[in-house]
DNA sequence: GAAGAAATTGTAAACGTTTACATTTTGTGT
DNA sequence: ACACAAAATGTAAACGTTTACAATTTCTTC
């Protein structure tokens, strides 16, 4: 059932067939009636292998992220789908389940044309060479152009920076969270880092021992955990935190996944939240406002930042020098119940 | 960088190139060394466009479902993935948001070539009619074959039943559940559908009206809610259940996301989990467990679900027939603390 | 109705692979 | 060293489009 068929029967050209199916208003009336009698005829559909291979772009983009079940990608992600289909793209996932990834595998996504562009989502490798492999600043293999890539979410290690982004401002909003809990009064505040070959956890981090340093508060080392960015994460953090004397009054964790986490694990312990102990999140994912108690957490645009980078990477497919420079996407402080006023001692 | 260049540089044909690619072991270990040589020069990687288009696959499935935020179907992904990376497939994934869909538009990324398999997370339209379009049991247009596509949880409409499936038995798992209510000495249940469109969720309305009656316990129609299948959805719902007289002393949720909304909307309107009111789900989901109280819920295999739909579609694409008897996996009443006695009238 | 412009249509090449078939090279047994 | 089989390589066609260019038709204007 190929275009020839169609073509026959209709008993125009090939080129013809073509061109109605790609500018009707080329051909005239007369023929467009019998093009179309002919494609409903035969039920033709264009062979999008052939089209594509022709026209050297796949329509597809491949999204880089370290989990897929994560609600607050699945928010970034609805953005990034949205954009595309309004573009003609269609999405690829791949999933690094929180392992850096090694940066020349998926630079070549692109240049064996599997793709048209790449999102990343995930952290890149941070002991990627400057310069090195398909990807660095001087240009690819033999002076091809680099490939498309828009990095969202995370933030972009220094031999990527090359390459457009699209981010809250991590350290900010980490540290205006946290200057949440010390004018509750707390002042052992414990935080739950995710793994630190991710920079951006390590930028909350950051923010986080910012604010507890301007306000003078001591910022133990026992009190930051690292653990990957699921629940189970959450709970041997939990488990350690817990286990220090004196122990933290509030902690801060570095996504909501883990804020439920360490909910839980805080119950298993008997603490009450937040009488007991509070506890601060960050993504505002859908369930963070069903928790029991509804969770303190900090609101990132999740949608909008899968529309940004996607537009982007759509005009940088498109040719566009987009330049290097992050994009800063506004976050917002949410309080709801899971922190109050630390107990008295 | 085409393979014709590589050739070039090594001093063979093109052919020869291409017999090093895809089957080494027939070309001689000189020749080999020549054109890994020349490979390695050029930086080539081979045009995936140009190696698709003629072998005529795309090396893409296409997965239709609901809802990509739900953590039930990540989980089912996980294993859809975990089988196509071995297989040498990518996803591409298709959201319904809970729309049923428009049969033809789906097969015709088959025929068009878009795809090369089609599996089916969501529900179809129920007003598709018999042997309609492209993809009724007398083959599609013209005599053309059927597109490989297997269908995932869903129940298969009437119209569908010759294409394979893979489920629970949802009718079982839900009279299973409703029974644990039973025992615990619930009279009035209440069932939060989610949309009638699904039909595994009236699978599972029709288990929990089945272990009513054979109990010969009353259903009362104003003990149903239909909802989206989203925390909105049952906040609704429950909203409308609360209003009743006299009102459930237990609800069962169709899914886990709807028992989130549900336990949060209860909560709201001062009633203690489960010392007032009882509350179950269905799929148990990464939080389920973490919520205060945990969830009881009815425990799907979703990664063994979403290997074994896309190992019968591989097997499908691969031209064998598969047939259409659905595959019914075993589900697993999961109790936790959302599910007590009813409170003392 | 003829000339010229504009619109429409046709012809054929090209995209980068894979692969059937033909040809050449290598290996084996005498 | 020869004949023959087996292995390796080369040649060229094919996959289904799009599109530059050429050829034809239609329209406009006189």
């Amino acid at each position: 059932m190929s275009i020839k068929q169609v073509a026959k029967i209709a008993g125009v050209s090939i080129a013809t067939v073509s061109r109605y199916l790609n500018s009707p208003e080329h051909v005239r009336e007369k023929t467009r009636r019998k093009v179309q009698e002919a494609i409903l005829q035969t039920g033709y559909a264009p062979n999008a292998l052939a089209r594509n291979f022709r026209r050297g772009r796949t329509s597809l983009v491949v999204v880089i992220l370290p989990s897929v079940g994560d609600p607050f990608f699945a928010g970034v992600m609805r953005g990034i789908w949205r954009v595309a289909r309004e573009e003609g793209y269609s999405i690829l996932i791949r999933e690094t389940q929180f392992n850096t990834l090694e940066f020349d595998e998926y630079s070549d996504i692109v240049f064996s044309k599997q793709a048209d562009g790449i999102i990343l989502l995930a952290s890149t490798s941070p002991f990627m060479k400057e310069g090195n492999g398909k990807l660095g600043k001087n240009g690819g293999h033999k002076g091809e152009k680099l490939p498309p890539i828009v990095i969202g979410c995370e933030t972009v290690a220094p031999q990527l920076s090359h390459y457009p982004s699209v981010r809250v401002d991590n350290e900010s909003a980490a540290a205006e969270a946290t200057r949440h809990l010390i004018r509750l009064g707390h002042r052992r505040i414990g935080f739950i880092s995710g793994l630190h070959t991710s920079l951006l956890t390590r930028g909350r981090e950051q923010g986080y021992r910012q604010a507890m340093t301007e306000a003078g508060l001591e910022v133990a080392d026992n009190w930051i955990a690292e653990g990957r960015q699921t629940i189970e994460g959450a709970r041997g953090a939990v488990h350690y935190l817990l286990a220090q004397s004196p122990r933290p009054t509030a902690i801060f964790c570095a996504n909501d996944e883990m804020a439920m986490g360490a909910m839980h694990e805080l119950r298993r312990a008997g603490l009450r939240i937040p009488e007991d102990i509070s506890v601060l999140g960050f993504d505002d994912i859908r369930y963070a406002e069903v928790l029991d108690p509804p969770l303190t957490t900090v609101a990132q645009p999740a949608e909008e930042i899968g529309e940004h980078t996607m537009q982007r990477l759509c005009r940088a497919i498109g040719g566009d020098d987009i330049g290097g420079e992050p994009e800063i996407v506004p976050h917002r402080l949410v309080i709801r119940e899971s922190t109050g006023a630390p107990p008295a001692d």
